[in-house]
DNA sequence: AGCTGGCACTCGCCAATCCGGAGTGCCAGT
DNA sequence: ACTGGCACTCCGGATTGGCGAGTGCCAGCT
């Protein structure tokens, strides 16, 4: 176990090398934060820090760094989370508040949420899986071909061309879409399979075979519509990794553009909190050297999607938090809105 | 005017400095390219070329570099489109041919041409403006509360909420959405407006607001999705551009995230034939040291998008402007066979 | 025991320097 | 009109030396 002291120091490594981005030294330590002990005392603590593998230092004789394993602590243990100031609270508001739409939404979502926190930012639209039906609309294209729309409580809509077997009827039409939204909206998507299995049954033999079409589209179209997207921004915050470029920051740009590895990344922000992933805490090889930090958002108590930042390990971890956890709040409540 | 020497030495120069990515010295040129001339020759020509802008060399006593000029002769006058080999552009239909929807055709194509030129690629969604209505739905949601779901022969689906002046019935819904489809339907969005005009009048009293407002929001939709979106990929290609990093590859990303700004580029493609924009022919600030390459796409006879690549003006002409031109053809055709 | 000041040592960074080589322009000769 | 020769320029990389920041250790103090 770590003195109190020792972890004073640790907080004021990551502080100071957040904020100068250079390696820090016992004596600047000493000078920048009233420790009210000596360097040489700090050197012994540094020295012990290092043993116990929270900071490193990149040469022999340079000033500390932390490692991932000394962000992990503070993260965990030093370091709370910076709660937005009102102005930028408000300035959140009135930008949300202009969306006009699900895309817009999602859209101005993520230029927020880069511009916030000077970082790449990540936002999911908000998943089909946990959401409700509003409202299932058939059309008729053609004699044998149907177009089925689905909203959701959350604005999105998805469509899906639909080939009969059979002509089918305008009145059957109308009859299988009255039937259909009696059943289903308001219903989570997972109730909805058991809730028309039954439909096909009541309809005539001709036609049965549409319906039976028709709702095995529908299905597919819930079940299979977790393949989500997602929108990302910000990346030109990217040039400000470093100075090492080609190496650094290539990587990361290949990682944001496979959308399966960002989705898996936010996948595994599980709903109480928020995820911090630090350097090698990510799975993914291209994103070793940055963390991320990802919570869900939802329209109601219950999360429907994730939104987060990529950014370089040593990053204003407080700050972050803060941020993410406001924009997710404002989404929310905007979603709730509708 | 230029002898045809001097232009096979520009040919040679922009095509080995493509190749080399180094500043290219007239030995050098002897060698690669069988000029029948003597190095002391191509200093000559070279030096005719500098003094006319074509050509400029870094450093004294260095290598010569095409200019943005050089390059636009080499465009214009001294290189063709290279097509692709038949391997590729089997690839191209295969990776195509697996689209399930409209997002999913972007999407692939966006993939396609980043790979395809190793540079990155920007796509245009179909526009709104050139095609025609399949069909426009209207749901009711609240009593005095509709969705509009505009559906268009490229496959986009747009929807809008209409807020109700006074309850409208089930049946007059019916009746108008009737009318409205058998007067839309087909049709370029550019003649709805005179199509729909007089139809309030057809309605009883208490439900002409409503229609009106419907109406309206049509029309609104129709006209204000000028606001075109796009998708952008391959943005990992431009950690190839040199070692000058932050400051090249920066302002790119920034004019890349304002999607204002690649619209207004694509929107200068004209239809007919391909559009190069080499340097600082490229309006944008921070697109001075890239070049573009685009062009329209459709479903049919006519362009109804565009799409291109950003690249280093340092590209390869031929195969990118190949490689853009062939895409296009086969998006064109999975568009038009829907 | 824990903290402190002192001291010798280690290295990375920076600036200055140097050198080789590639490329040029010019000129005289064919 | 082309060519070979030649002197010149200047970039890039390697080398060097000095500086300074930072360290580890130790002896002494509280």
């Amino acid at each position: 176990m770590l003195s109190e002291r020792r972890l004073q120091v640790l907080r004021a490594i990551v502080q100071d090398y957040v904020g100068t981005e250079e390696p820090v030294g016992s004596k600047a330590l000493t000078e920048r934060h009233n420790l009210r002990v000596s360097p040489a005392t700090v050197r012994n603590d540094m020295a012990a820090l290092e043993e116990e593998g929270y900071i490193a230092q990149p040469h022999t004789s340079a000033g500390r760094v932390p490692t991932d394993k000394g962000y992990r602590l503070f993260v965990d243990k030093l370091a709370g989370v910076k709660p937005l100031s009102s102005p930028e609270r408000r300035a959140i508001q009135n930008f949300l508040d202009g969306a006009v739409d699900l895309d817009d939404v999602v859209g101005r979502t993520v230029r927020l949420l880069a511009q916030l926190t000077r970082q790449v930012a990540v936002v999911q639209y908000p998943s089909l899986t946990r959401s409700t039906v509003r409202h299932v609309e058939l059309l008729s294209l053609a004699p044998a071909r149907l177009m089925l729309v689905l909203i959701t409580d959350t604005g999105r809509v998805e469509q899906r061309m639909v080939d009969c077997p059979a002509p089918f009827g305008e009145s059957s039409l109308a009859d299988l879409r009255a039937r259909l939204n009696s059943r289903v909206v308001g219903e989570r998507f997972t109730e909805v399979p058991q809730l028309v299995q039954d439909l096909p049954e009541s309809f005539d033999a001709e036609d049965r075979g549409t319906v039976s079409s028709v709702l095995s589209t529908l299905l597919e179209t819930l079940v299979e519509e977790t393949e989500e997207r997602l929108m990302i921004g910000g990346t030109a915050n990217l040039t400000r990794f470093g100075q090492d470029f080609p190496l650094t920051i290539r990587p990361v740009l290949e990682a944001l553009e496979e959308q399966v590895v960002l989705l898996k990344l936010l996948g595994e922000a599980k709903d109480p909190g928020m995820m911090v992933r630090i350097g090698h805490e990510n799975a993914h090889e291209g994103l070793t050297s940055t963390s991320v930090v990802a919570v869900g958002y939802g329209s109601g108590d219950e999360a429907v999607a994730k939104l987060g930042v990529v950014g370089p390990t040593r990053m204003d971890y407080p700050g972050t938090m803060g941020a993410v956890r406001a924009v997710a709040r404002y989404v929310g409540q905007i979603l709730a809105e509708n």
